[in-house]
DNA sequence: TTAAATGTTTAAAT
DNA sequence: CATTTAAACATTTA
């Protein structure tokens, strides 16, 4: 699922748990998620836990780290107690299931890593995301990180409109497109287009300076409020909500999943919903020019 | 039954 | 070759 902030926040939150704990046992449920040698972890200390883009990175002791990729469905559950009587026994970030809250490992749960305290489990319901293991080297030059462009905050304003003025597929396309601007997925790229009053359909391209600048700070505006609000955990998951756990983003989305709805500018325009490149694109006709 | 789902990855087309 | 587009991946839910 996530993006940008729904790593970030999964980051923070272990961090808070996980580190100086040791792997005492891995277990490998779904060996299509799991690329090299998992199980040279077992007997290492987290020695810290980071983030590239939407790819977290646990480093270990002797040089080991593992770089967890979550695509769509994937999440990462750490329950503190072997088990958990309430809550806040528990600590989850990713996509939203109901593994959040269910006994684990669940149908979806694909790697166990049994901690000396408490357990981590990485669930995955469509199986897309991955698990690599190697040399703290080796997974800083994995082939998929080298080729991250900048993360948004990376940049200054004139950096940033180097990147598109030469693109010319739509803009939105080129926000969520990697290798360009890395981090931006199909809620926030929707997101930002809005605050920016740019229609997502324009050729990169083709943006006047204001708006190119608007942009800009349009999507940092929407990263930096998805992390604020700890990501979100989308419509689907009221239960979560219910129960405290998972970000609360989706109570500020702008145009994602808003389809019919008033545009929040109350300009009297109702919020658009089409396909672009396979993926729903929220928008404005009023006032996204 | 069909469509869609917070993402890449690959092949095909331009 | 660089850029862009469409399909594919696997599963569940509306």
């Amino acid at each position: 699922m996530p993006e940008l902030p729904e790593i970030e926040t999964v980051k923070l939150q272990l961090q808070k748990v996980l580190v100086g704990l040791k792997i005492v046992s891995i277990t490998v449920r779904g060996n299509k998620t799991v690329q090299g040698d998992i199980r040279r972890a077992e007997g290492k200390k987290v020695l810290g836990v980071r983030r590239a883009a939407k790819v977290l990175m646990m480093d270990l002791s002797d040089g080991l780290s593992m770089a967890f990729h979550f695509k769509m469905t994937g999440q990462l559950v750490y329950d503190k107690d072997d088990n958990p009587k309430t809550w806040k026994d528990r600590v989850v970030g990713g996509h939203p299931t109901e593994d959040f809250l269910g006994p684990l490992p669940s149908t979806h749960t694909r790697v166990i890593f049994k901690m000396n305290r408490g357990t981590l489990y990485f669930n995955d319901q469509r199986m897309f995301g991955w698990v690599i293991t190697g040399k703290t080297e080796e997974i800083n030059n994995l082939k998929f990180i080298k080729s991250l462009g900048p993360e948004p905050f990376d940049v200054d304003e004139e950096r940033f409109v180097k990147i598109f003025e030469k693109v010319k597929k739509p803009i939105k396309l080129a926000l969520m497109d990697q290798e360009k601007i890395s981090g931006v997925g199909n809620i926030y790229a929707n997101d930002a287009c809005w605050e920016a009053k740019v229609d997502p359909r324009r050729p990169a391209n083709s943006l006047t300076a204001k708006q190119y600048r608007e942009l800009f700070e349009g999507v940092k505006k929407v990263l930096r409020e998805g992390i604020k609000y700890g990501g979100a955990t989308a419509a689907d998951a009221k239960y979560i909500d219910l129960h405290g756990l998972g970000g609360h983003y989706q109570d500020h989305f702008k145009t994602y999943d808003r389809e019919g709805e008033h545009c929040l500018r109350d300009d009297g325009g109702t919020i658009h919903r089409m396909a672009m490149g396979g993926r729903g694109t929220y928008f404005c006709p009023k006032c996204q020019v």
